[in-house]
DNA sequence: TAAAAATACTCCATAGGTATTTTAT
DNA sequence: ATAAAATACCTATGGAGTATTTTTA
């Protein structure tokens, strides 16, 4: 059976006559006749009752009939679904997301998708280390991710979409909360909170590397997994941080956010997918990223 | 684009392997190759990634291919459900009767029905009149009917079950009522209560040529349109009603059923259909609606 | 008897086969 | 070097066409 023999068994059925059936199909009456008697023949069941002024459906046939359409439709569809996917039109993605761009980049991208993209369902995970964007990108957890360019990214697309400066987080009351920028070794006697996970934070190897470099090793006090959280503590009182500016959105009371001047650093926050996972659709997803960094 | 293309891709798909796909096939492999990339020309859409080593599926792919897996089930169950309904398994019915069939014979049909053929959902009419058991079979409302055999019949199939002797419904109270057997003839002053309809009914017709051929024209105080009304008014001592002997099955307080020795008469049961809508369906059920009446 | 489906036959488009080449690991 | 897909070419099945017959309302 081939779908020749639905597309004709429905003209009949519709029509309810071989000829004005033929020619909707566009071929002549007899092999029309052939085709649907193989397909009942095939079947072992008789879809019409033929007289020579009459042709109508059995139950059996009304029955076929309405399947026959549903699967007429099922196969358009899936061509139309199919295209869809392929210009990256629809589909289904997973977005991880570094904590410093969950509160501003990532609101972005997301209206954006929304817009341009209405027929893609979008998963986020904001408030991720880089490690872990890393691991779910190769475990197939994640399709794409924005997060500072790791060391180890052989098997993934890495773009860098621009170069975010380092800005340092105070509490309010801190002796150098009211000065508008600092110098990093001014930190030197300062507890420091940082990201968990070992020094395996990107950010955290920039920091420490960063004071170093400005004479001194920072005395770490709290390690905490989320940005939100190590800005809460620095609100609290705990400590200072080194962040990358866009953590400024995060606009928590009791903080303030200083400018470095000598010893400051910047960040690269890039977008990386895995290679062998390039599709059409990420394509267009880093398009709407780099416009949503542009902004 | 052919199933063959839908069943290829399948394949395919499922195995990951140009050449593995071709044996499960029973085809060779370059055929096979032709008949993908065919599929992908006309989608439009590339569907596999192929290398030499390494075959896999395109994100379009992969929701192509449980697209069609569904269309491929579909196409065989089409095949099943229409062979189901041809040798009458399945399917649809609408069942009219007569009301005296209704409490006897009626139950032990529809008992059968749900045991010899439980792929058919059947919906069920009882206390109907003739008349409009007919309408209900030509106006396509009632594919079944189980009655009393109509003068025009001539677009019907019309199958006499068995006869049913006539007997007399008379309320508690009556002179006659503890008498076993009565004569027509002694009914001559009783009200009668017989069906409504203008005499259309096949009832009331044979009651009241009965009783003139006993020798009296029977004084009809009430009409009513269902038997279990009528032998209810019977029972509110209303007035007698001449009704088939299965009536009685309908065991109304205050009512006595006599049997009749002269004068009585019997009316055929039968069950009828359009003799253009005979199906595998009807044959399967007027089977099991002779064996219930055996029984 | 006239309209429509079925049958008889003919032809050619194309599915599928065989042999070979290309390609990626 | 080798396994596997793609390409080239050929064969033959069967889908579709034309002419005709059969059927029934």
């Amino acid at each position: 059976m081939e779908l020749r023999h639905l597309r004709y068994f429905r003209a009949v059925a519709e029509e309810l006559h071989f000829g004005r059936a033929a020619r909707r199909l566009h071929i002549a009456q007899p092999p029309l006749s052939q085709q649907i008697r193989q397909l009942e023949d095939e079947l072992g069941v008789a879809l019409l009752v033929r007289s020579t002024r009459r042709v109508e459906l059995t139950p059996a046939g009304e029955d076929y009939l309405r399947r026959v359409i549903e699967i007429l439709d099922g196969v358009d569809a899936a061509g139309r679904h199919a295209r869809r996917i392929a210009d990256g039109a629809s589909g289904h993605l997973t977005i991880g997301c570094v904590g410093s761009a969950t509160y501003s980049l990532l609101p972005r991208l997301v209206r954006s998708l929304r817009e341009e993209l209405p027929g893609v369902d979008v998963d986020l995970r904001g408030e991720m280390l880089v490690p872990a964007l890393v691991d779910g990108l190769r475990s197939g957890a994640l399709h794409f991710a924005v997060l500072r360019p790791p060391a180890d990214a052989a098997d993934l697309t890495v773009e860098v979409l621009r170069a975010e400066p380092l800005i340092v987080a105070v509490p309010e009351g801190h002796r150098l909360a009211e000065r508008g920028s600092v110098d990093l070794a001014e930190l030197a006697e300062d507890d420091f909170v940082v990201h968990a996970g070992q020094g395996r934070s990107v950010l955290n190897e920039l920091a420490v590397s960063l004071c170093v470099a400005a004479g001194f090793t920072p005395f770490i006090r709290h390690e905490v997994a989320e940005t939100s959280t190590l800005v809460t503590f620095v609100a609290a009182g705990l400590g200072v941080a080194l962040v990358p500016e866009p953590t400024a959105a995060l606009d928590i009371a009791g903080v303030r956010y200083l400018r470095l001047g000598h010893g400051g650093g910047q960040l690269d926050l890039a977008a990386a997918y895995l290679t062998s996972a390039h599709s059409p659709l990420i394509d267009r997803v880093l398009g709407l990223l780099r416009t949503a960094v542009g902004d």
